[in-house]
DNA sequence: ACCTGAACACCGTTCAAGT
DNA sequence: ACCTGAACACCGTTCAAGT
């Protein structure tokens, strides 16, 4: 006699990324997902691997939610500088309004819990039109580099309230973004900047 | 009838930094480090208040220790530009040298389990020097952010492999510095870069 | 004064037994 | 075909009992 379904893999998945938000990575334990969605631990095993697979799965959901925003936020036809202002915006907004995801994506733990690569690289993609707008073909990787990196340590920071020293952490974003594009726009010839 | 001690708070903070490179955060049990100095699990709370205070003075050591880095990497003589090279250049060596403790330091967990505010403040201040030089007093903390958060960033990715779009990291990393550099020295007027 | 085994309240995961 | 309780191997932490 078969038993139906009392859950999904997408309500586990949907219960485990409320979850996230509600109680934090530490909180989101296979019981405290069960009780959720309604059944006990070991029943969760029907609909997931395990743990490491499910914050894998949440994590995934959240770059590629985050690489949409990113689109949106710095589409084809902007200008380079316009699309890093809504890029940096755009990750900014994201690391408010969703916290434990954001770090998920950006300061990942082991292997097996982490987003695939492939959503990773392709959430970047807009990063990366805007920088080869900006400093051309040759340099543009560097410069996506730089922009990620910032942004993802500065928001971490933010977000771990490391930012302990006064000052105005908004205008400290802004000038960041600023100050990058500056960087960018005056690339050292030599560099390649200006006449590759 | 006293019992002699069989080992000592500096015994337990040493086995604890060791293991966390050796095993990483999640090895780092109290049943392993008791282990390592010699002694029963419970037996560390006479000179341990619990993990999360371990943790935390390991941290705290880490701090102390890379603050002393950039202090000899960025001295109080160099110029602000050879200052920021140094800085990044000593976070990149620390980085590379614990790893474990670096991301202890910059993508910290839970609140008990952090770096006293005070060192981390300290740490810092060879940064806040350097960029006080370049862009004057008034954009100085806002620089040291942005400095920081693209080094910290940086470092996180580069630690979790998270640069797989080929590219030559260390080249990257050097760019990010003479862009962050670049910036800073080209400051446009109306924000004080030039004439404040 | 420190060390110990036993115990408690948790984890993730497995598995035989139910329906 | 899915759900369940029981069990296993772990955690951190507490505590009475040893020396």
């Amino acid at each position: 006699v078969p038993a139906p379904s009392r859950t999904s893999p997408d309500a586990v998945m949907a219960a485990g990324a409320d979850l996230l938000e509600e109680v934090g990575l530490a909180g989101l334990t296979m019981q405290a997902v069960a009780a959720r969605v309604g059944v006990r631990a070991p029943s969760l095993y029907k609909h997931v691997p395990g743990r490491d697979a499910l914050v894998a799965r949440i994590a995934d959901s959240a770059v590629r939610t985050l690489g949409e925003a990113l689109e949106a936020a710095a589409p084809e036809g902007a200008t380079p500088e316009e699309a890093l202002r809504g890029a940096a915006q755009a990750l900014r907004s994201f690391a408010h309004a969703r916290p434990a995801a954001f770090r998920l994506v950006f300061t990942p733990g082991p292997d097996a819990t982490r987003a695939s690569p492939e959503s990773s690289t392709r959430a970047v993609a807009p990063v990366l039109r805007a920088t080869r707008g900006l400093v051309g073909e040759r340099q543009s990787l560097a410069a996506a580099r730089t922009f990620t990196a910032w942004a993802s340590g500065f928001l971490s920071m933010e977000l771990a309230d490391a930012f302990r020293m006064g000052g105005d952490v908004e205008e400290d974003f802004r000038f960041g973004v600023e100050a990058l594009i500056r960087a960018f726009s005056h690339g050292g010839p030599g560099r390649g900047g200006w006449t590759a």
